[in-house]
RNA sequence: GGCGCCGUACCCAAGCGGCUAAGGGAGUGGAUUGCAAAUCCAUGAUUCAGCGGUUCGAGUCCGCUCGGCGCCUCCA
């Protein structure tokens, strides 16, 4: 099945074509561990993580590569503002090392309880620094960079194509609108390679470079990274939509003056998870973390389900009533799963019947992730009166190695917790018992006080059983 | 000021020129139940912000108007 995806490198919907016959490379910006991740963050990893599945069940063998941004970078442009790792080390009494730890620590967690998958390779940019160190000497050698104020520049007049991708040439920007101007660049896109300058105190994060002790600026180290990984050239590069004018536009500049050659094939960038008061930012203090929703009683899984509920490429608004709708929505597909599963097992094969809703699928996957079409797909399976419970479940189970959702141990998990708890067998049997005796009040009575413990309990013809809310 | 995106039923959301406008949530009616829950069945836009235009044909293309958002700053 060809892949379609949507490359921010011409705007147009193009046939993936890799690089290597059967092989996919794919680089996505990571996090900068310098606070929780929000929600907001996980939607590009939730996304990158169905393409990979998506490319890995078309027949491609990907190599992922995710940094992990543990160096510090200022809270504003230029000189000014503050290293966020050193705020947050202050402010949590730790220091810059244990900080970018914790967080990573706390991403992946994040990232576990998403049913995202590891990338192949993440990569610390403090493991990385003489990488860096490498290319921006190679940016030297070839005359793309200089000296100004004691840091190195990227002389961006010397790259002709730089904001090509980004359509830069298109805007006018408004140069120090809401920045200060930064007088030590030649050019107003010009941006920093090295920084040998730096105001802050307690610098923990210095090593020594051919230009003096110091710190890679923001920009380099996924390049590095993504090249030594991935190769001078590559296939998929993801990111967030607002990396487009900036980081990836620096990251081509530097990346292709570097290796002489076309990095990037495509690039592909997800849209933002907005709240009804805008933006979700750290700064705006608007943010939730997977955490917080978990705590309001939601499953991690409800909010990936949200997230494929919508195109990657539109902008979300997050409301709770959006996750309350897709809780529902996710909760009713695993007790489905959980009824099909007691009629039997999966089919090991698709009947043609069967396979005609799987080639549906694979289309609706395959043109730029349509993961809504996906979904719908799963349900119009489920009411399908023709096709047995075991080819249902083989459909769903197929369909959700590529969208995550967990389905099928979802649908298990509440049994063997089941089996703990011994006198909830007690409390059901010692209700069918009033029931019988047409004690409602006493029966009533215990299906509320297993509810308030999380379990629901649900009569059915063949007997009563339960399940944890 | 410049660049870009969006406006589809009560809510979320597909759709990218052509069969009866996906799907989910909520609601409503019915079956089932001691009552619930769950489940099953049924039910929803002559219409896609508005107005013009192109076309045999437009939610889908073009223009304008109104409304919302993002970017031009580190950001997913």
């Amino acid at each position: 099945m060809e892949m379609h995806l949507y490359n921010t490198d011409g705007r147009e919907s193009q046939v993936f074509k890799p690089i290597q016959e059967g092989k996919a490379g794919l680089y996505c910006c990571g996090p900068t561990v310098y606070n929780y991740a929000h929600i907001g963050n996980m939607r590009p990893y939730t996304i990158q993580d169905v393409l990979k599945r998506a490319l890995t069940y078309f027949g491609y063998d990907v190599t992922h590569v995710m940094n992990i941004t543990d160096v510090g970078h200022l809270t504003d442009d230029g000189d000014e503002g503050e290293d966020k790792m050193i705020k947050a080390a202050r402010e949590k009494g730790m220091s810059v090392w244990d900080i970018a730890r914790f967080f990573e620590d706390a991403f992946w967690k994040d990232l576990e309880r998403l049913n995202i998958s590891r990338p192949t390779v993440s990569c610390r940019a403090t493991d990385h620094i003489e990488d860096m160190i490498g290319m921006v000497k190679t940016l030297e050698e070839k005359g793309y960079t200089y000296i100004s104020g004691g840091n190195v520049y990227f002389d961006t007049s010397k790259f002709p194509e730089y904001g090509k991708m980004a359509l830069l040439d298109r805007q006018e920007l408004k140069e120090g609108a809401r920045v200060g101007v930064d007088d030590n660049k030649r050019n107003y896109s010009d941006f920093v390679l090295w920084f040998t300058n730096s105001k802050f105190e307690n610098q923990a994060m210095v090593w020594d470079s051919p230009w003096g002790k110091g710190y890679p600026g923001w920009h380099i180290e996924c390049s590095a990274m993504s090249t030594k990984y991935l190769g001078k050239q590559f296939d998929i590069h993801c990111g967030g939509i607002d990396h487009v004018p900036i980081h990836h536009t620096n990251e081509i500049a530097q990346s292709e003056a570097a290796n002489g050659c076309r990095w990037v094939n495509y690039w592909v960038h997800n849209e933002f998870l907005l709240m009804k008061t805008g933006k979700m930012s750290k700064s705006k203090g608007n943010f939730l973390t997977v955490q917080s929703l978990v705590d309001e009683g939601y499953d991690a899984l409800d909010y990936r389900y949200l997230l494929l509920g919508g195109h990657y490429r539109s902008q979300l608004v997050f409301s709770w009533e959006s996750l309350d709708a897709a809780r529902s929505a996710r909760e009713s597909l695993v007790r489905k799963v959980k009824a099909l599963l007691q009629e039997g097992e999966a089919d090991r094969e698709l009947g043609d019947k069967a396979q005609a809703y799987m080639n549906a699928f694979e289309e609706h996957l395959a043109d730029d992730l349509n993961t809504p079409r996906c979904l719908a797909d799963m349900w119009s399976l489920l009411k399908d009166k023709e096709l047995s419970s075991s080819q249902k479940l083989a459909l769903l189970f197929r369909m959700d190695s590529l969208l995550g959702l967990n389905l099928e141990e979802s649908a298990g998990a509440e049994e063997e917790t089941a089996e703990l708890d011994g006198d909830v067998e007690a409390l059901i049997d010692e209700r069918n018992q009033a029931r019988k005796e047409k004690n409602f009040a006493r029966s009533d009575e215990i299906r509320d006080e297993l509810l308030a413990r999380g379990i629901r309990i649900v009569d059915t013809p063949q007997g009563t059983t339960w399940e944890k809310v």
